[in-house]
DNA sequence: GTGTCATGCGTAT
DNA sequence: TACGCCTGACACG
C-alpha cells in the first residue's frame, strides 16, 4: 500500500534496525547492480521519507533513493535469510536483519544534489510538516481550476496522499471530489490538511488505512475493523454509505478512479 | 491457467 | 490523453 504512511513506516521500522549499521548490499536482479555495489560494505547512516519517496543515506555521503510507485514492496527477513527472489531489485542485510526491495519504480543512487532535486519537487508532507504546511497547501491549491480530486494527488501540493487517502479524506469533511481547488473555502482546506496529518499518522503507526469511525461501523476499535469495514468510500461502488446508505458513485478523474458519496459530498 | 486490476508516475503524442 | 514500467492478488473458467 504504497502512500506516504508506508514510506515512513519503512523509515522508522528500518531505521530502528539498520542506522548506524554497516551493511551489505546486493541487487539479486541485477538492474541496480552498479548502485549496490557502491553502498556494499559502508555504514547506513539515516533512512528518511518525504512523501512517497524514501531515502537511504550512507556514511559516503550517497543515497540510495527509492520510490515504490504502485507494485514495488518492501519486505523485512530475519535469519535463517531466505534465498532473495530472483526479482529483488535491492537487498540490504546486516547480521540480523534483511530488508528485501522488489518492483519499485525508482531505485538509483543520488548526491545530496540530486536529493535536493527530488524534495524541491514535492509539497507539505502532512507527517513531516503537520504545523507549518497547511499554507503551503493552501497556497498551492489557491490558483488551480482542476478538480480537487484531482489536485490532491498532485505531490506537489501535499507530499504522500495517494488515491485512497484522496478518496477517504474528501468524505469525511463531505466535499465533492469535482469542486475546483481554488474554489474550495479555505476552512475546508483546513479541515482537509489536519485531516491528512491525522490519517496519514494512524497509517504510519498502524501499516494500514483506516478511517472509519468505530460508530459508523458498529465496532468498539478500530483495530478490529476487518478488511472490507476500514474505508468510506475507496472500492466501495454501489456500496451503502455508512452514514447515509445512499450507494457509493465512482468515476474516473485522470484516469485514476475516485470514489464518492453523492449525498454526503454534493456539488 | 489466464486475464484483469491496482495504493504511481514519467514520458511521448 | 495514452502508454510503458514493474509485481502480486484476485476473479474466473
Amino acid at each position: 500500500m504504497p502512500e506516504g504512511h508506508v514510506l515512513h513506516r519503512a523509515a522508522r521500522l528500518q531505521g530502528k534496525r539498520f542506522n548506524g549499521k554497516r551493511i551489505e548490499a546486493e541487487s539479486p536482479q541485477g538492474r541496480f547492480a552498479d548502485g549496490a555495489a557502491a553502498v556494499d560494505g559502508q555504514m547506513m547512516e539515516t533512512i528518511e521519507a518525504r512523501g512517497k519517496h524514501l531515502f537511504y543515506w550512507f556514511e559516503s555521503g550517497v543515497a540510495v533513493h527509492v520510490h515504490l510507485g504502485l507494485f514495488g514492496k518492501f519486505k523485512l527477513q530475519k535469519p535463517p535469510f531466505p534465498e532473495p527472489s530472483p526479482n529483488a531489485r535491492l537487498v540490504l542485510s546486516i547480521e540480523d536483519d534483511r530488508i528485501h526491495l522488489a518492483g519499485p519504480t525508482t531505485c538509483e543512487l543520488l548526491t545530496p544534489d540530486g536529493v535536493e532535486d527530488v524534495l524541491a519537487g514535492l509539497g507539505p508532507d502532512p507527517i513531516v510538516d503537520p504545523a507549518d504546511g497547511l499554507e503551503r497547501f493552501a497556497q498551492a491549491l489557491s490558483r488551480r481550476t482542476v478538480p480537487i480530486g484531482r489536485a490532491l494527488l498532485d505531490q506537489k501540493a501535499v507530499a504522500g496522499v495517494g488515491n485512497v487517502y484522496r478518496s477517504e479524506l474528501l468524505f469525511m469533511i463531505g466535499l465533492s471530489p469535482f469542486v475546483a481547488a481554488k474554489d474550495v473555502p479555505h476552512d475546508s482546506l483546513e479541515r482537509l490538511w489536519k485531516l491528512a496529518v491525522e490519517e496519514l499518522r494512524a497509517g504510519e503507526r498502524s501499516g494500514r488505512i483506516v478511517t472509519v469511525d468505530p460508530n459508523d461501523v458498529d465496532r468498539s476499535r478500530r483495530s478490529d475493523l476487518k478488511r472490507g469495514e476500514r474505508l468510506y468510500a475507496y472500492k466501495r461502488r454501489g456500496k451503502p454509505c455508512r452514514r447515509c446508505a445512499t450507494p457509493i458513485r465512482s468515476s474516473d478523474i485522470d484516469d485514476r478512479t475516485i470514489w464518492w458519496c453523492p449525498d454526503c459530498q454534493p456539488g
